[in-house]
RNA sequence: GGACAGGUGGGUGAGUGGUUAAAGCCAACAGACUGUAAAUCUGUCCCUCCUUGCGAGGUACGAAGGUUCGAAUCCUUCCCUGUCCA
């Protein structure tokens, strides 16, 4: 049975600790879940990720892996978990996010949104049905209602409208759901939208924990506002969602932002940054950002974070890591990704043992110090 | 020795009389990246100066001369490289 646990709570913060049961196993909260948007986290093995990392859930993506290979294909091959050799838990995104980033090629109407391939222009449409039953295909133990993603700066009568319609969207994806597919084992998450305005999100949190479901996520954050207006719009609907429900505030952050959603009480997070960024040669340390295609990394014999423990830092120097990058080797990805997202999941258990032994307020305190 | 072809900024390689300090690509350097249309994108990339401007000078297309109002572009000589023939 999919269920929340919720262990401790921060006194001071709304910061919480917790364990969600999935079918493919135990997530510990506060999570970060590595984007693996196309059935691959960029740039890594599912062995590396699985035994190096220890990651206990991962993104996939609805709206690329209905293009390609097509839920067809994955279900046939024994769902997503089969197919890419990854038993632990997914969490699928549903496409609303793209509905956002590939604005060009789609129309929004009450029905859904009608797109067309970024592959190779064809048509198609989402419905908040239809992207579940994608996601049903696809196995996911952890799925997305149909969302739309507003862009930023919106007018309030805009996001107002929109706003509103993500959230009957909500409502027929939850229904068709209950009424088709769930028995129990995995979640719909409804997505809180709102823009920058407080009673819109306010709003928004409100109807959809009408539709009880068994997880919350925020959407619609780091769209290109300024920081801590994501920041106040996530503690402005974090204490209206369930208590006992998890909640995920989908595509964030920076490293030093993660214990700062965690204080305002979310539980999940996903973000593109640490693969991405790794690919690009920016690699998280302790010390912040190290820019590893810089000439004073040449002859440096350090290894990127010295006190990190991952494979990349126990073998490799800068200097080395960053003659791969010149040279343009998919090792340095490898090597890259690998250190950035240990660097998130370590964070991420420092969080949680902070939490869980009473010292998260301390632990905060040091982290914006450190900042 | 002879016949062709050719020598352009760190590298390639456009440019054949005038918005050319010289396209594009690569390299180098700096920056960006937040539910991944990303192994991507942006900027800088001859020197000096400042009032930092589609600013002012100075150098520059193998070398030296020449033609011309004006030459990387045309002419002469020289040097060098490649291919072929002796």
């Amino acid at each position: 049975m999919f269920h929340f646990e919720l262990q401790a709570t921060c006194p001071e913060t709304g910061a919480r600790a917790g364990i969600l049961h999935t079918a493919h196993g135990d997530v510990e909260t506060p999570v970060f879940m590595p984007v693996g948007t196309q059935a691959t986290v960029k740039g890594i093995l599912p062995r590396d990720l699985l035994n190096d990392l220890d990651a206990r859930i991962i993104l996939g993506n609805t709206y690329h892996l209905y293009l390609r290979p097509g839920p067809g294909t994955v279900k046939q091959l024994g769902g997503l978990h089969s197919f890419m050799a990854w038993p632990r838990a997914i969490l699928t995104d549903s496409g609303g996010f793209q509905v956002f980033s590939l604005n060009s090629l789609r129309k929004i109407t009450e029905e859904g949104v009608l797109f067309h391939s970024h592959l190779n222009g064809d048509p198609h449409l989402f419905t908040p049905e239809s992207t579940i039953d994608v996601q049903m295909a696809l196995g996911s133990d952890v799925m997305m209602v149909l969302d739309e993603c507003i862009e930023h700066p919106c007018d309030h009568g805009t996001a107002c409208r929109s706003t509103q319609r993500t959230v009957r969207w909500a409502r027929k994806a939850m229904a068709h759901f209950k009424e088709r597919h769930d028995d129990g084992n995995r979640a719909v998450f409804p997505i809180v939208q709102g823009s920058m305005y407080g009673d819109l999100r306010r709003a928004c949190a409100e109807q959809l924990v009408e539709l009880d479901a068994r997880g919350y996520a925020i959407g619609g954050l780091s769209v290109g506002e300024p920081r801590p207006l994501s920041l106040e719009m996530a503690e402005i609907t974090t204490p209206l969602l369930p208590r006992d429900k998890p909640r995920y505030v989908m595509g964030v952050g920076m490293p030093e932002e993660l214990p700062e959603y965690v204080a305002r009480g979310v539980d999940m997070m996903d973000c593109v940054l640490p693969s991405r960024n790794a690919r690009n040669g920016c690699l998280f340390t302790r010390q912040g950002k190290v820019s590893i295609k810089q000439n004073q990394y040449k002859d440096d014999q350090r290894p990127v974070d010295e006190a990190c423990g991952c494979y990349t830092c126990r073998n490799f120097s800068r200097a080395y890591l960053r003659h791969l990058f010149q040279a343009g080797e998919m090792t340095f990805s490898t090597l890259a990704t690998l250190h950035n997202l240990n660097r998130y999941l370590d964070i991420m258990r420092e969080i949680r043992q902070a939490i869980l032994i009473g010292k998260y307020p301390e632990y905060l305190r040091a982290s914006r110090a450190g900042q």
